[in-house]
DNA sequence: AAAATACTGAAGTATCCACTTGACAATGTC
DNA sequence: GACATTGTCAAGTGGATACTTCAGTATTTT
């Protein structure tokens, strides 16, 4: 359905998946290496390489290549974008609780 | 992967699918009916119906029918627990910020 | 009561997605 | 230079999932 959205698409997709959470967990505690994060895991390295294609391409995981290891950390940028993004709609989603009572008044006119 | 989990998992994965945003952006303006729903993205009642299903059980969205109409409204219960994960991860997204010079540094002392 | 409306349930399909294996490349160690 | 370590690429697989159609049920309208 979605063509290429960048954005918060993907993040929600990428946080539906309960091994990337688990990742960003891991992270979160201090950054680490592929491998550490397949061991701890239970996984293979080339899925945690494929984690962190998804996680890198909407923000929320870095890595860094320093010779044959590649350091992954935590990266602010998509988690800044989910807490823009629930700022943004929560006014909305407040707002329309006071008005169910009205939708139903309105329906009942018709 | 995940067997049952009843909450943020599932709030994620709620979120990861376009047109159930579509969906809670259109109640987030007001309360509709599913028939109105499945107009306004192009799908069918049946599909709508999986959708309000998926949204139901985390907490995103609230139905209730009277007589034949089945009434949408945005249920807050979902969008406070998201807002929930957020602020009890964002510290310890912050701190890890800080560690990542002094996880390179350790890692060259290996 | 007949017809229209609004939804619901079961079953099928096509695509996506998380994961694997196996072959390879690059870097570091002995 | 040989070997191990660390990661990457291509291709395949099995299961989830976002739909569909078709057949029904309950409610309203005429």
């Amino acid at each position: 359905m979605s063509r290429k959205a960048p954005t918060i698409d993907r993040i929600f997709h990428a946080l539906g998946d309960p091994t990337r959470r688990a990742i960003l967990d891991r992270l979160s505690k201090a950054p680490t290496t592929v491998t550490r994060l397949a061991d701890s895991q239970g996984i293979t390295l080339t899925a945690v390489g494929q984690h962190l294609q998804i996680l890198g391409e909407c923000g929320l995981v870095r890595t860094e290549k320093l010779g044959r290891v590649r350091t992954c950390s935590i990266d602010p940028a998509g988690f800044n974008r989910l807490e823009q993004w629930i700022r943004d709609h929560r006014s909305t989603w407040e707002k329309n609780l006071d008005r169910l009572g009205t939708f139903l008044d309105e329906e009942a006119e018709r």
